[in-house]
RNA sequence: CGGGGUGUAGCGCAGUGGUAGCGCGCUUGGCUUGGGACCAAGAGGUCCCGGGUUCAAGUCCCGGCACCCCGACCA
């Protein structure tokens, strides 16, 4: 590509709606620019860059043994009305009506169109295993879209689903497709890790997730540092690090006027929070529970609602007919059912709520006959392999294996035939990598103060010649490169050469090779973007070795 | 949905009820060419939209819309 004739309208200047750096620098580089909130347009630089990507995907997408197929955005709501999905995903299926008044989704995701294949054409076990992959866009009307390409509500996600006749294949498949995502994470460059996750609105047993951790991100992980374990905060556990020693002998009340919280609590009786038992109710269809935690942690309601179910919080007026007092509510003579959490089985007694306004117990002596694991994991808690401390940090999902199991083939009838003639319901896996958050997220491992840094697999050019003289040698050498590199010639007229730096820069192309100063010496500069290292190279081997140096450079992210 | 903020030239922004501005970018001419040069002359406006107050509204008041941030929500 000549500059000249290229489209690449970079900015000076950073875009006043921008976050995070790689929403800036996506924007100043002129990679993509935003329509409607959540909702971006790629400009060619950055559709080079998502090609990029797409290739390494359906490369080793292919090598698994993937077909890759494609599915409409457009679908009808009958499928999702019996997957029991139309209902259960709420205002972030984006719904659409024709002008005959049929309802249709633009597609979240794409089981229930898998699942209408398979019961269509899979009949035998003959007919299985198969694996079917499409790159498509997806729409997920988010409340709230942030972060440039991070979280949006249109977007290019690589999904791939299983279909095995066993749950010994589904593994086989699920193997095969981690086996196939490290290699695509490698192959683009990322440094990333894997989660243990929790698989949501998908359903199904295991899930696992691959993020890049970057304070950019959303998910929060916890890691731990000496043993490798690692899993989203959602399904993160932990050891409760088993520091409440008694403070009370006795178990009588206190006055505590107007100490609603466990932070004005604690520091009005002087004590720590890990001494007082944090008292929340939840309402599940009527029912009210009590669910008890120590006060320095925090619920993790995607733990809770897999033990009580979808739950609603309880009002004021809620607490009061329980015959407590909000705020002040405790498990002592309260009659509802406990969920206790196992960090307050470590400790000797507690402060609980008295059920009655400014009143609260201390040394309630703790004794249930169960304890459930629903706290948040928090730093320094202990990790549950290895009993060192754990970190939470943030980290941007870039790729989701599901084992779905049967969710799907049997609430939509997709069954096959197996050797002995019985009818045997479909196991299924799903796949999902966001090609966006690749791209967003090299960025964000990928950069410094004059731009974007692109590993050279998925770098909209391989190489820039950066022409400064205006001669014919630096021409002369592109013809001869443009076959074999991906290479940008930047011709432009009448601008200074610093410019042309910039730009180079700031879209991040891994190698400039200038023809400029040196070039009456019989030599051209070759600069590397992560400023590692610069070549002199004679301008009678400028092509060959030039060559030489993007093949090296390619090597190191094949495997 | 709650809280906070923004909306003026392509981009970034200033603007005190009284003539619509600055920097960058853009066009033309000149000069320059190793890190976002310089000189000169230009073009470019629904001041987010609608109503109101006023002799007069970018500015004040009311209503709406869009976008951003924090939270809630979602995965």
């Amino acid at each position: 590509m000549r500059y000249s004739n290229a489209f690449i309208p970079t900015l000076r200047e950073e875009p006043q709606d921008a976050e995070n750096i790689s929403h800036k620098l996506l924007v100043r580089g002129g990679f993509i620019k935003q329509l409607s909130s959540g909702i971006f347009i790629f400009l060619p630089v950055g559709w080079k860059v998502i090609s990029k990507i797409y290739r390494i995907i359906k490369e080793e997408m292919d090598r698994i043994g993937a077909q890759e197929l494609f599915m409409p955005s457009l679908t009808p709501s009958q499928i999702w009305k019996e997957s029991g999905r139309w209902e259960e995903y709420g205002d972030d299926m984006l719904r659409v009506k024709d002008r005959k008044n049929r309802e249709y989704a633009l597609s979240p995701t794409h089981e229930e169109i898998i699942t209408e294949i398979a019961r269509k054409h899979i009949h035998s076990y003959k007919d299985l295993p198969q694996i079917w992959y499409q790159v498509q866009t997806k729409f997920r009307d988010e409340l709230r879209p942030r972060g440039g390409l991070l979280r949006v509500r249109e977007f290019l996600m690589k999904d791939s689903y299983s279909l095995d006749e066993s749950w010994e294949g589904l593994d086989r498949s699920y193997e095969l497709h981690k086996q196939a995502y490290i290699r695509i994470f490698k192959r683009c460059g990322l440094k990333f890790v894997h989660l243990r996750a929790s698989s949501g609105l998908m359903g199904g047993s295991l899930s696992e997730e691959f993020a890049i951790i970057s304070d950019a991100g959303e998910d929060e992980v916890a890691i731990c540092e000496n043993c490798g374990y690692s899993a989203n905060l959602e399904v993160a556990i932990s050891k409760v690090p088993n520091y409440a020693i008694s403070k009370y002998d006795e178990f009588k009340k206190v006055y505590t006027p107007d100490k609603t919280t466990v932070e004005e609590l604690a520091e009005f009786l002087k004590i720590g929070k890990e001494h007082i038992i944090k008292s929340l109710v939840y309402y599940v269809n009527n029912k009210p529970y009590l669910v008890l935690i120590r006060g320095d942690y925090e619920v993790n309601e995607e733990k809770l609602r897999k033990i009580i179910g979808n739950f609603q919080y309880a009002t004021d007026e809620d607490i009061l007919s329980l015959g407590s007092y909000p705020g002040f509510i405790g498990p002592h003579n309260l009659n509802i059912e406990i969920i206790s959490d196992e960090s307050i089985k470590h400790m000797d007694d507690g402060i609980i709520g008295a059920n009655e306004k400014d009143y609260h117990y201390i040394g309630y002596k703790i004794n249930f006959d169960r304890y459930y694991d629903i706290r948040k994991v928090k730093e320094k808690d202990l990790c549950p392999e290895c009993g060192k401390e754990i970190s939470i940090k943030r980290a941007i999902e870039i790729g989701h294996i599901f084992k779905l199991g049967t969710r799907y083939s049997i609430s939509m009838g997709a069954y096959f035939q197996d050797k002995d003639g019985s009818l045997k319901p479909i196991i299924m896996g799903s796949y999902g990598i966001g090609l966006g958050r690749i791209m967003s997220g090299a960025i964000e491992i990928y950069n410094d103060e004059n731009g974007i840094i692109w590993p050279i697999s998925i770098a909209p050019f391989e190489a820039v010649i950066i022409d400064i003289l205006g001669n014919n040698f630096a021409s002369e050498i592109y013809e001869k490169l443009r076959n074999e590199v991906d290479i940008l010639l930047d011709d432009r007229k009448d601008i200074s050469a610093g410019v042309k730096f910039n730009d180079a820069d700031l879209i991040g192309i891994p190698f400039k090779i200038i023809v400029g100063k040196k070039f009456n010496e019989g030599k051209i500069e070759v600069q590397r973007r992560d400023k590692t290292a610069v070549y002199e190279v004679n301008i009678n081997q400028a092509v060959d070795t030039i060559k030489k140096i993007i093949l090296d450079e390619r090597r190191k992210f094949e495997i």
